[in-house]
DNA sequence: TTTATCTACGTAAACGTTTCCAGCACACAG
DNA sequence: CTGTGTGCTGGAAACGTTTACGTAGATAAA
């Protein structure tokens, strides 16, 4: 394409390829006069070094690959918005796959990235029906170095970056029974992941230890498809008019709820209290403005960038131990108000 | 890394490297049998081949670049969306960089990428206050294939996906008119791009075309900081008391409308009206549910990386003429009722 | 003087593919 | 028997870098 190569630059200025080659690095063996011709010369002609080249050469790309859900979540583009933040400073190129939750599609992906195209990998497991994680596995064996964000597959010795789940879990469900909730359901899309069971641990604590019965018929698994789980959210609202808290472990199915209830008429927060994970920017503008656990997306996804690129640079390999927990907060809103 | 490559494979098949290679790729000139024997060892083993050394001996790296201002933003992670939806189809990896509007780092971005590292670009030029769009020209020269969408800049002669900013600024801006405006704010970003001057133009013709004067003062322009975009609405809000409609040329506009008037107890839409350019799924569920111009972002995304990919498989260029503009919709909601 | 050290550069191998150019064996037509 | 094709395979060059190694000349140490 470009023809603009260390070659050509070398055939201009008499000199080697190598010799061209160190100046640009600023190496130490090439006197100061050849180096300022070398990149006098390069920056005229606008030399840009082969990436491909230099990638095969060194076997080290200075990409990462980022495999996530979805992009269209406030959650998982705040934590791209941190990776690319760190990723840049760092001067490296950021590689996007989208699973939409969907295995198939995640096991094809992590198969293409076990052929070394990046240095590394931030992911965050698809929440999908399957329990089989054997592609997790398979790209583990083939070692570029992984953290885990938010969605954890725990069964790999790597780090993660996660938020306070459990009482995350608790809190919101403690929340919407100090505001007068008998009846809470739970509607999530991770059963099958760590963090999903972690939160639905703090929702049966949080039940439990304020005399309320765990009901598991009042736990729900929604998907990726909003009119799908509106339908379902609507069949059990009318199905269980005793309902009167919903807890939301995805933002998309806080949503789904309000629509849910706005078409049957149930007025929140009088009838029904909604509290749900989200990091939407408007939920404050909601109507009623949304309670929410926010989480440190953009934190999420800088300290998950961090200990990826540090392992990386330096060569070392990446420990259960590196991994992190940060805090989400409880925003009350007018959706969970008493009376 | 992974020492499985084809001399290996080679090495236990007894064959040599090139007929592994081609049995690899399914060529005529390998029998049956060979390549049998060559894709049982190669799924064995699980052989992935080394994508650097392919981009580089092919000149092809099956790779594209999107550069957008941001991801956290309905528009763009839409967008994203279908072009990794398209990119995947057709087995192309998508690198993801984000400018924040800042010119700066757009030329930065730009400067990397005539590197050879993608086979093409699709892209949303930043709406920062800078005339300058020399590294785009420096982008263009280094000819690897580009697609604009949304933001274009005109003076490069290749394809764009766009809408029909015009009538969407004519439209929105009637609907203000007809609800009962008769002082109405223009917000927008990117003044100094061409989608910035045809919203504009639509704004100005509507006015004009209704007996209204158009009033410099009133056209305010934002940025990417949202506090400072706030503040900004609510010193307009305040100097102008008259002013009784909004028109937001971006969706962060619009909230921050949203944010300015709350602050100040204007009620929407009693005393101001807002309409606004958004994606955002939630627009209904607002308080006041927002009059939103939505545009189709998925398709755009999606057509834009179908023209750019069939572009690249076909090598050849990518012509002004093959540019695709779609229709944005307007959605009346409570934020401009009557009354 | 010789020997060692240092500076500044060149030669060439290597990274893992793809692909041009053979070559061989065999068949079949003239 | 010669020529021509065809089906399969291997050797080796090439893509553009980086880097181990070598070397020539200069300077310093012995």
């Amino acid at each position: 394409m470009n023809p603009v190569n260390l070659k050509l630059l070398a055939q201009k200025l008499n000199l080697s390829i190598a010799t061209v080659s160190r100046a640009l690095q600023d190496s130490h063996e090439v006197s100061m006069q050849t180096k300022e011709r070398v990149k006098a010369l390069a920056a005229e002609l606008n030399y840009q070094p082969n990436a491909y080249a230099s990638s095969l050469r060194r076997n080290v790309s200075k990409t990462i690959g980022v495999v996530i859900p979805e992009v269209n979540n406030h959650f998982f583009s705040l934590a791209i918005n941190g990776i690319e933040e760190v990723a840049r400073q760092q001067g490296y190129h950021v590689l996007i796959y989208l699973t939409h939750d969907d295995h198939d599609r995640e096991a094809d992906i992590t198969q293409y990235l076990t052929g070394g195209r990046v240095d590394g990998l931030l992911l965050s497991v698809a929440a999908s029906a399957s329990q089989d994680f054997s592609h997790l596995q398979k790209l583990y064996d083939s070692k570029p170095a992984i953290v885990f964000f938010d969605r954890v597959y725990e069964e790999l010795p790597t780090a993660s970056v996660t938020t306070n789940d459990y009482e995350s879990g608790y809190l919101a469900t403690r929340h919407l029974i100090e505001a007068g909730c008998r009846h809470i359901a739970h509607l999530l899309v991770s059963g099958n992941l760590s963090i999903g069971r972690m939160r639905m641990q703090g929702y049966r604590a949080a039940l439990e230890s304020h005399g309320l019965t765990f009901d598991e018929t009042l736990v729900v698994n929604g998907n990726d498809n909003d009119e799908a789980n509106t339908q379902l959210i609507t069949d059990l609202l009318r199905q269980r008019p005793e309902l009167d808290g919903i807890f939301a472990s995805v933002e998309r199915l806080a949503i789904s709820s309000y629509q849910a209830c706005h078409a049957l008429g149930r007025a929140i927060p009088t009838d029904i209290k909604v509290v749900g994970f989200s990091n939407l920017g408007v939920a404050a503008l909601l109507n009623p403005a949304l309670t929410t656990i926010t989480q440190p997306a953009y934190e999420i996804g800088r300290e998950a960038a961090t200990i990826l690129l540090r392992a990386i640079e330096k060569k070392l390999p990446i420990l259960p131990s590196q991994s992190v927990v940060l805090n989400s907060t409880l925003f009350p809103r007018r959706s969970t108000a008493r009376g």
